[in-house]
DNA sequence: TGTACATCAGTGAACGCGCGTTCACTGATGTAC
DNA sequence: TGTACATCAGTGAACGCGCGTTCACTGATGTAC
């Protein structure tokens, strides 16, 4: 925790942290390596000490989001382990609440801003172990008898892609007046999620 | 059809038709007005004889994108009037098709690229517009007993929502290898559809 | 049909800007003795 | 414990670039007579 004059300490999280912040005060626009320096009180070009070029934050950022998201799946699927019910309707409510509260960064991990995400290990990592947790809520369900015992992985494709894609449609502005007049985007992904189970 | 020497005829198509090539070539860091201006043969100041700025250009080549997308939807419940089902389930491939075919046009009409949509009424209209073609879809396939006769808008959000989560998921490289050897995104899309068809 | 003129789409020079990246440097730190 | 030194995180000047936008202009076109 030494942050004093010369030597930084952390400064490779701070900028992560910085970049996020950006995202969240001035959206994708803003993002500049030179302000997430400035943001985190060092010269602009002391990220690279850190990481080789832009993407590189980029990737991190994202990926510290997949781990943020993780986080948050994980622990509700911990708080209801005897109600796998609850971990697929509570899970699906994170998952809104994580992008709403988060929406830049949310978007910059699922709108291809990342251009060579296979060249990153770590974000590759991330989102692979966050699909893993979706399949596993999944395969508690069916093994419930809560949702349909169809394939589970194309199952949690589908379901996670839904939960994404009504999200997605709210964070654009996409979904029609009528329809928000009488429902928030916490309603339309219960709605959805209603859908599809059996008991 | 005029488009000899200085004046061009029908530059303001022209652009559209340019940036959407740009897109398609280089992606959304490759879309500036200087270069949407060189691939339509004409100086970088031209284009603000049509587009007050920049958002403008991006406005018009976003409704362009719904426009076409209600073109190839229309045309599919056209062919298939009396096969609700069908509707629904071509319906969901030309959707599929439209934004693996033209993935940054897609892009820039649900990223957030756009940011005061609101601004521009005849985008506003052209999405709009669409989505009230899939409620009609989804209605259809109701009264025939195909789809689950519950709130008709809000079924369309969430169904829209599927197609459009799955795509997203699959554009961005986040659906799972093991899940992409077995099928590809029509196939996911596919089932995830039946998953909601009663009959 | 031929001429004068108004219109306004398109030109090209110019602006200021913030960006990513590089590079020789400096000075705080930890380590070897 | 005190000193010499190597390391390397962070500095700050400099680079070249493409961008959006402005502005005074020009010349092709259509229209009025």
């Amino acid at each position: 925790m030494a942050r004093k004059n010369y030597h930084h300490g952390d400064l490779k999280n701070a900028l992560i942290k910085a970049g996020v912040e950006i995202l969240a005060k001035e959206g994708l626009d803003g993002l500049s390596l030179r302000k997430v320096a400035q943001r985190a009180g060092v010269s602009h070009s002391a990220p690279y000490s850190h990481f080789p070029d832009k993407q590189s934050l980029i990737a991190a950022i994202s990926t510290e989001g997949f781990n943020q998201l993780y986080i948050e799946l994980q622990a509700v699927t911990e708080k209801h382990k005897e109600d796998p019910k609850r971990q697929l309707m509570e899970g699906a409510q994170a998952y809104v609440r994580f992008a709403m509260q988060n929406a830049d960064t949310f978007n910059i991990m699922f709108s291809g801003v990342l251009e060579k995400e296979k060249e990153y290990p770590s974000f590759v990592d991330a989102s692979r172990r966050t699909f893993e947790l979706v399949v596993r809520i999944v395969r508690t369900c069916q093994e419930a008898g809560v949702l349909r015992s169809t394939q589970p992985e194309l199952l949690a494709v589908s379901i996670w892609g839904q939960v994404h894609g009504i999200i997605s449609l709210a964070l654009e502005g996409q979904i029609s007046r009528s329809v928000l007049e009488s429902h928030t985007v916490q309603d339309v992904v219960s709605f959805a999620m209603e859908q599809l189970i059996l008991s």
